[in-house]
DNA sequence: GTGGTCTAGACCACG
DNA sequence: GTGGTCTAGACCACT
């Protein structure tokens, strides 16, 4: 089964996204495996205390991107090849560090610059 | 007069946002300066083709920040020193750097990893 | 849900004021409690006949200085501690009274004088 | 000449009504004296870095109070007899004292303490 | 001219 | 249902 153990809640993000996001990098992470079991939408919204119907939309997200499966009586669980793997690793990375190299540029940081304040922050958090 | 000649709204932040943030990365980029003037709010308004209270929102944040200053029937006008704008760095990249990195760690990817992403992408944009 | 039965909308403040204000006297008063839950936009501003922009810059107001908390879809609550209560009152009471005290010590008035003055208009209002 | 040394500008309320305020605390402290000489609106401007329409505007109103009379090429003068410094030291006390008293009845402030509180904060500006 | 407030109402995301 | 954002535009106070 899943653990959402160390996951809280922030906010600026929706509740769902988290949830998406969550699941995401733990299958990159190599925490969550493929067949693996996700909590019943149910048992999830109460550990969190969270709105089921949150719950449900990112489960729904989820099902649409392909990384999980549900059927109706049996739950849902993980279903996710290589390739797919590989894709949203492509996905969350290029995304987060593109996000962050054009606000460097556009603060006129240099490239190295950059590098070093990312190996100073690593360290740090 | 500040310049908003390489802006363009994007969706997914809130316009004013995005202004906020205009303003902060050309006052770190050394384009802004302090004492500079802001343009009027139907000005802007109109050069962005954006609704006026849009605007004023942008401008009250800014103000709050301690960033500009406004008077009535006055105008609006940039005040930042030296040590505000190095406030202003820190957060504006320590924040974006920070969120990065704590995704990355809980991806499991190491920090030369993260580095050689950052480089590869650098270079791409 | 807090009550806005002894509200009514006076001019010379903006009406977003009087509204910040009368949550905060009501939370000194001891009438409005941490946990309560303020009544939502829409239905503040039927009962006020007031705008739900209006409102709206009254509760951000509110949340900016901590005193109540939003959650979209969920509503808002107010969120004080006895420590908070404790400066919303100093920072009301001292406000006024020291602006009072300002201005009669510039008319040269004296202290036992100043009292006499608040002791006889506090009666006949 | 009526001397604004100790006068500043503060912001929250406008120029033209702290000069108007200014004028009537020094009336009724007898710091200002009936038939004392104004300064220039052109003077006062410069004096206090403010827009000459803003000073026009606070002897206007001075004027409509029957505090001040202006004649074209002579300047402007104070016009006040005993009963007109009566009245003004009314309008400005009660309104004053008023409010706060008002206000301190909504956070269920009693009369001795309020009393207590105006003779604290006294001392302590 | 400027900024500040307010109305009227639409649309979206969220729970 | 909730709160958040945005448009369109009026009116006011201030400089």
């Amino acid at each position: 089964m899943i653990s959402f153990e160390h996951f809280t809640i922030e906010d600026g993000t929706p509740i769902y996204s988290q949830i998406v996001r969550h699941i995401k990098q733990g299958i990159i992470a190599g925490v969550i495996h493929n067949r693996e079991e996700m909590p019943s939408r149910r048992l999830l919204s109460a550990l969190l205390g969270v709105n089921p119907n949150t719950i449900q939309k990112a489960y729904r997200l989820l099902e649409e991107e392909g990384i999980i499966e549900s059927q109706a009586g049996a739950g849902s669980w993980v279903t996710v090849n290589e390739q797919q793997i590989g894709a949203i690793r492509s996905q969350l990375l290029e995304g987060d560090v593109g996000v962050l190299a054009k606000s460097m540029k556009q603060m006129e940081i240099s490239k190295v610059e950059a590098v070093r304040l990312l190996e100073d922050i690593w360290d740090r958090i």
